[in-house]
DNA sequence: GCCGTTCCGATGCGAGCGCATCGGAACGTA
DNA sequence: TACGTTCCGATGCGCTCGCATCGGAACGGC
């Protein structure tokens, strides 16, 4: 066998070229030729990697899904050894992107989030990514509730003696997942266009993920 | 004077061919040559009415805002005899866009979110544009909390005697505005890609608002 | 009726795009 | 070492883009 080369690592590289792109100037500033430019590769290499643009765009976008929802995991695991509620509250700021390293990934996510509205293509690959990453919040919110009807709350500033299972029965947790799935995103989206600062989202998301319990 | 045509008319008309183009193939399918022929214009009259293709995305995206912000203020004229409440919940299902015929609005509107998101200029107008609806839903949740705390509780399912001047004290109406404007938009931009259907969209959206009360 | 002004449709230009092509470099195998 | 296979960098093609240009149509004032 002749000169073999990695294409798993090369299509990452690449995809990576293609978010650095995507987060300076919007999906419209990803061609080929800057992409190639940018990975250090020739226009060659990229088109033998992808056939198409579009297959590199929907590959890249596949990348940063993976990503994302590997480091909600990670945060997971690092942290077991607290209750369910901390564990949420972990992971959708981690999701929420909006720590300055993350905010170029958000941005690209919204590049084509904005695609995926016109791109069938791209919104099933933007739904595999999102799909999983309910399933988890939903799970959080369901054991949070769990704990939270199981033992006498811990945090709650109010007498309110009422027993929790009342309340866990109350709450529906995928429709709170949905909710704040859909708070996050907002709030990414409106940190971007400078709508909000990083600290006035945070302070929003903190503010909702208490009154989940409370 | 010779010939004199109706400029502001003429803009509105190539907005809406723009709008139009947005809707079907996302901001990149907006060419000159296209938005003329949609407008049942020439490419010289489009470039009359505006020097360069940026300054007619950005004053179509004036126009768009302009256009939701008068749709909400229309629906709380409409609507005022109910409690701020009802308004609220009113004025939220409007911006939400989730009924067919807004749904090519929606979409425009996310992909100029997208953009702006790397456009300096189109995140002014954009911002443009929130400032006013945070500021009338801010006014909103203040009033429904007002009346809330005036009089006792009038949807209430719970027994849960306290007064309501404490709850109205606990819930920033800021804050709450900014919750909601971002659960909205991340809502809409859910039910763009599939990963949420309108109803459940609409589902969320009521439980967020009855909870704000409850 | 001629003129001055305003408008616009057609056309051209340079640039940049995605993609196809191909000659040769690189490298394991015999 | 000679060969066969895999890879890739360079180049070209056809196309479309935003924008500039310009000749003439439309129309009110003199």
């Amino acid at each position: 066998m002749p000169k073999q080369v990695d294409h798993v690592s090369r299509r990452r590289l690449i995809a990576e070229a293609v978010c650095h792109l995507a987060d300076e100037h919007g999906l419209e500033g990803v061609t080929l030729r800057d992409v190639a430019a940018r990975a250090q590769v020739s226009m060659g290499a990229v088109q033998r990697c992808f056939r198409t643009k579009e297959e590199m765009l929907v590959f890249t976008l596949g990348h940063i899904g993976e990503r994302i929802g590997e480091r909600v995991r990670a945060r997971l695991v690092r942290s077991p050894a607290q209750s369910a509620g901390t564990a949420l509250g972990h992971a959708a700021t981690e999701i929420s992107l909006l720590r300055e390293e993350h905010r170029a990934e958000a941005r690209v996510w919204l590049a084509f989030v904005a695609q995926a509205a016109v791109n069938e293509t791209l919104a099933t690959t933007l739904r595999a990514s999102y799909a999983p990453l309910q399933e988890t919040f939903t799970r959080l919110i369901a054991e949070a509730a769990d704990a939270e009807a199981g033992s006498g709350s811990d945090a709650g500033a109010d007498g309110d003696g009422d027993a929790g299972a009342d309340r866990a029965a109350l709450v529906d947790p995928r429709r709170e997942a949905r909710t704040l799935l859909a708070l996050v995103d907002g709030l990414t989206t409106h940190v971007l266009i400078g709508h909000l600062t990083p600290p006035e989202a945070q302070d929003v998301l903190h503010a909702h993920l208490a009154r989940l319990w409370a």
